[in-house]
DNA sequence: TAGATTGTTAATCGATTAACAATC
DNA sequence: TAGATTGTTAATCGATTAACAATC
């Protein structure tokens, strides 16, 4: 499936999705409008996003809301189940494993690597904690192909590689750090206290 | 300080800044060209989102890397001290109470708030988590203006409310619920599970 | 001076919005 | 039918890139 779809819109497909899943089961039709209205965009630019998805509205009535969520979840692939995995068992890894948010999107994360001793052996949010040795081994067992990366800044790089070297192709990026990799892995990035504090200068 | 920068360029500084800072001591200078292509980005996208920072270079040599870097601090205020709350002492809540990377960026999130009486009173990451029902008169008393919001969904909107109504003007909300807020309170949304599912769609 | 790099102005590109025909 | 809403095409807007003069 290759997708044309930019990303910005990409991007809010999940806002979308929340947004009609958090509306009362009985609304059976949902005009772009009305979503426009409720998250504080233009409507023409809801009907082209949506229109990515393959779903499609009528004229008159709006969009069948339970169809919308469908069309957008297909889009999204929450229906193919997806393994990811994590390291960096630290407090964000730890919350991250505890973090049931990724299953709705068909992610499940099932297994995480730490290179700490007292840290390899125990289960954090129910998932077990391999030494990072195992790492290669363990995404080509389970298949694999996200990564959270969520390891210490100096590590990063290094830990990268061996995730591109045993296969992984997305990488979820947490470390503040510009990471190096082919142009065949994707890699995004998510900097909490950057973002707090561009949120701060806009004050 | 009223800026004109454009949001994403605003988003891009904070990349610069760290990169400049993973530079070794020994480099004094730094081009444009020479950080676009650590970047992957364009040579004059750099320069324009550099001069926003009011930071010159000086042609042949470049940029001093020690006062690209104060500029772009400056310009983020990270000289500023900011003051901070956290509610929502959950998985995620915790670990960022004990993320020390909001410092470099001259935030301090000061204190936390939970509903949970087994959370109220004790430390999370060297800071206090107070009652919910304390939290305007916290927010009063350290005098925050940000509030990173880390809550269970449907609590979500009502935190916000008194989020506002207690004077935050600036919220970081990891809930995947769109917040509704006066136009005076910037709201951004970080959504780790959508972020991941937007990215495995990528594959 | 010659060459490299900055900073600015103009051109391009892409995303959003406006206008409007189609349709239920 | 009349009115509301979709979906598409054209216009606008903003961000990125290209071209180039300035300058050290």
């Amino acid at each position: 499936m290759t997708k044309d779809i930019p990303e910005i819109s990409l991007q809010r497909l999940p806002v979308y999705l929340n947004y009609l899943k958090s509306l009362p089961e009985g609304d059976k039709y949902i005009s772009s409008g009305a979503i426009a209205a409720a998250l504080g965009m233009g409507e023409v630019l809801v009907r082209k996003d949506l229109a990515y998805t393959s779903s499609s509205g009528r004229p008159k009535v709006g969009y069948v809301r339970t169809e919308l969520i469908a069309a957008i979840e297909e889009y999204l692939g929450c229906d193919k189940k997806k393994t990811a995995v994590l390291v960096g068992v630290g407090g964000l890894g730890s919350a991250l494993l505890g973090y049931g948010g990724f299953g709705k999107y068909g992610i499940d994360i099932v297994e995480a690597y730490d290179n700490d001793p007292a840290k390899v052996g125990t289960q954090v949010g129910g998932r077990p904690v391999l030494d990072d040795c195992a790492m290669a081994e363990g995404i080509g067992r389970c298949g694999a192909v996200l990564a959270i990366l969520a390891v210490p800044a100096q590590a990063a790089q290094t830990v990268c590689d061996q995730l591109v070297k045993a296969g992984i192709k997305g990488v979820l990026n947490f470390v503040p750090v510009q990471l190096k990799a082919p142009e065949s892995v994707v890699v995004r990035n998510i900097d909490v206290a950057a973002s707090l504090a561009i949120l701060a200068s806009l004050l």
